[in-house]
DNA sequence: ATGGCTCTGTCACAGAGA
């Protein structure tokens, strides 16, 4: 069984390079993350006829996952219980003489979904933005949501794995160079905390492949060629149980998709298990 | 060569991404 993750930066102007990948690399299930697309306008026409199943979970201009599977596709969840919403930022171009209370939006950041013998979570963890922004406090609550959220689901027996772009370099070894990222998020203590306390609940880090160069970076930066200098990070993780994990017989990050004309800034991570 | 930002919503930029 293959199963990978893809930050596809917008599925609609990914679709092309999409279609082609999974044409090339057969997935059995693919989690996508930021398809800035609400679940009504997901571009699922040519997926379907390669024999997935789409969940889409979205709302429009930013976030939004999905899950393909040509496996049968069960219990379908989107969000999960406890999801944290973010309060976004008052409009300053009208002077308000009257405080109005904004509510907080539960955003489309989480499904999950039992495609065959696995459970399996997909999840755009928030960026955080700057240690000092709301944006961060929202992301550390996300996480600690998402571990209780999941508690359960990891512990049981069923193969497990909750995959996707977490925004957090787990080390200094899964960023290209650690000074650069001094006082920046994805590399706090705080975030790191929150991403060993969920793998304490029984989840392993599927530690890829990275086909080139040493790290298995799975994000580059757009700007000033980057990528062709693998100033890279890895964002991209795939957690599984011991059940899940013992299964896995190869994992890598597929930098080809990388490349070329019309590229995600995220590149697949690509896992096989035998279960 | 793998290359110097790109996406959406709206229509000249703003905001977000990490």
């Amino acid at each position: 069984m293959r199963v990978a993750t893809w930050n596809v930066n917008s599925v609609t102007a990914r679709l092309p390079r999409l279609i082609e990948w999974l044409d090339l690399n057969e997935p059995d299930v693919l989690c996508l993350q930021e398809t800035k697309c609400s679940a009504d306008a997901f571009p699922e026409e040519d997926i379907r006829k390669r024999g997935y199943e789409v969940v889409a979970h979205g709302e429009g201009r930013w976030n939004g996952v999905a899950i393909l599977s040509r496996l049968t596709l069960d219990d379908v969840s989107l969000g999960f219980d406890g999801q944290p919403g973010f309060t976004p930022a008052a409009d300053d171009g009208e002077a308000a003489l009257v405080e109005v209370p904004r509510p907080a939006v539960v955003e489309a950041r989480a499904a999950g979904a039992t495609c065959g013998p696995l459970r399996l979570w997909t999840v755009y963890v928030p960026n955080g933005r700057s240690p000092d922004s709301p944006h961060y406090a929202y992301k550390l609550e996300w996480l600690a949501a998402l571990r209780e959220a999941l508690r359960s689901e990891i512990a049981e027996k069923r193969p497990f794995i909750v995959t996707g772009d977490f925004n957090v370099a787990p080390t200094d070894d899964d960023v290209w160079d650690p000074a650069v990222f001094v006082d920046s998020t994805h590399v706090t203590e705080a975030e790191r905390a929150a991403l060993a306390e969920l793998r304490d609940l029984g989840l392993d880090d599927v530690y890829p492949r990275p086909l080139k160069y040493d790290a298995p970076f799975t994000y580059w930066d757009y700007r000033a060629g980057m990528f062709p200098k693998n100033q890279g990070m890895r964002i991209d993780l795939v957690y599984a149980n011991r059940v899940a994990a013992a299964a896995v017989t190869d994992a890598y990050v597929d930098r080809e998709a990388r490349k070329g004309k019309g590229p995600s800034d995220h590149a697949p991570v690509v896992v096989d298990l035998e279960l």
